[in-house]
DNA sequence: ACTATATGTAAGTAAGTACTTACATAAGGA
DNA sequence: TCCTTATGTAAGTACTTACTTACATATAGT
């Protein structure tokens, strides 16, 4: 072995950083973009010790993604219950796009690999968004008669966080309390 | 040959035919995910034919893209002068709208080809929009002190457009008057 | 009828790629 | 000290894939 000193870990340690090594693979190249060798090289082990630790490529990106995936689409419920739900919107917005926000890249790849990669489409991942959504808005007495602007008008918000992304928390709750505004209406 | 009766096309025809063809292949798998097999199965030809009209896959995307890419960063300059300002604002927008409405998957294409793929991200897609918008804003005289919210809700309007698609034009023309109307103030 | 053009089939090349097998070695805990 | 565990190198397998070469054939226009 040539230098082989510090890179022994215990097996989780490994996993982990495996798995945040693909993960940035992917979302540099994608999922057919990124080879098994990608990976490997980038955690800085050899190809073989990384299918000690995987079966499949395919396994290693949903690994990878997973977290995120549940997170995403998980509500923020702490203390969102106690809220009149005009209210519960405003934190449940504020704190989706939070996390949105922070997680771009990686909500950006699930997004492409959703066009393309059937086992991810099958996450209906907008899907769940606009249902999501359109819950939140029914619950908040907001006309929904209105020809679907509202949900259109939060759509689009957290989509121009994903690719607009370089913003604070400050910046994120002071949008979104202009944006209930309007759509209170 | 088998079976080579009315597949016979000149030059121009089969040019534009393989493009669609890809263009489909391409939105459906990627560009990875494509094989040159593929796209050359889906306009019902032989991969040599294919390499006989395009020296490389790479040479075959961009001719796809290409159409749609430029037509899709050029501003509708028709009949737009003669407006005032909000509602050259307000034209550009519905024409626009329209447009990536009706491109969606191929415009969904280009932005996830954008972030894996170097010379497609060289066109900075969304960073030319960006520009665009602002130019608009500053021209229709809308505060731009407000924080960047008028882009962020004009950007997240056209984002919206792409990921929930299923709209008619009347539908376009209803949401971006009541959105000028929300940004005007 | 002749000729340019579009297309096919067959076959191959060179490179890449997911994943495996076999064997060696060093570190850490018991 | 022993043994389990983590890791490496070397080599290989089976498959895919972008792209090429060579040769044959049918079609359309002149």
């Amino acid at each position: 072995m040539t230098s082989n000193i510090g890179k022994r870990m215990s097996r989780e340690e490994r996993r982990e950083q495996i798995l945040e090594s693909a993960l940035k693979t992917f979302i540099e190249k994608g999922y057919n973009g990124s080879t098994t060798m990608d990976i490997a090289k980038k955690a800085d082990i050899s190809e073989v010790t990384l299918f000690r630790y995987f079966d499949s490529k395919k396994q290693i990106f949903m690994d990878a993604i997973e977290p995120i995936l549940v997170s995403s689409l998980k509500e923020s419920l702490v203390a969102s219950k106690d809220l009149e739900t005009i209210e519960k919107l405003e934190y449940i917005l504020k704190d989706r796009i939070k996390f949105i926000s922070k997680h771009h890249e990686v909500i950006k790849l699930i997004l492409m690999e959703s066009q393309i990669n059937p086992e991810i489409a099958d996450f209906n991942f907008i899907n769940q968004i606009t249902l999501l959504l359109q819950d939140l808005i029914k619950e908040a007495g907001i006309d929904l008669k209105n020809e679907g602007i509202p949900l259109r008008l939060l759509m689009g918000s957290i989509l121009s966080f994903l690719y607009l992304p370089e913003v604070n928390d400050e910046e994120i709750n002071n949008y979104v309390e202009k944006l209930i505004n309007i759509i209170k209406k």
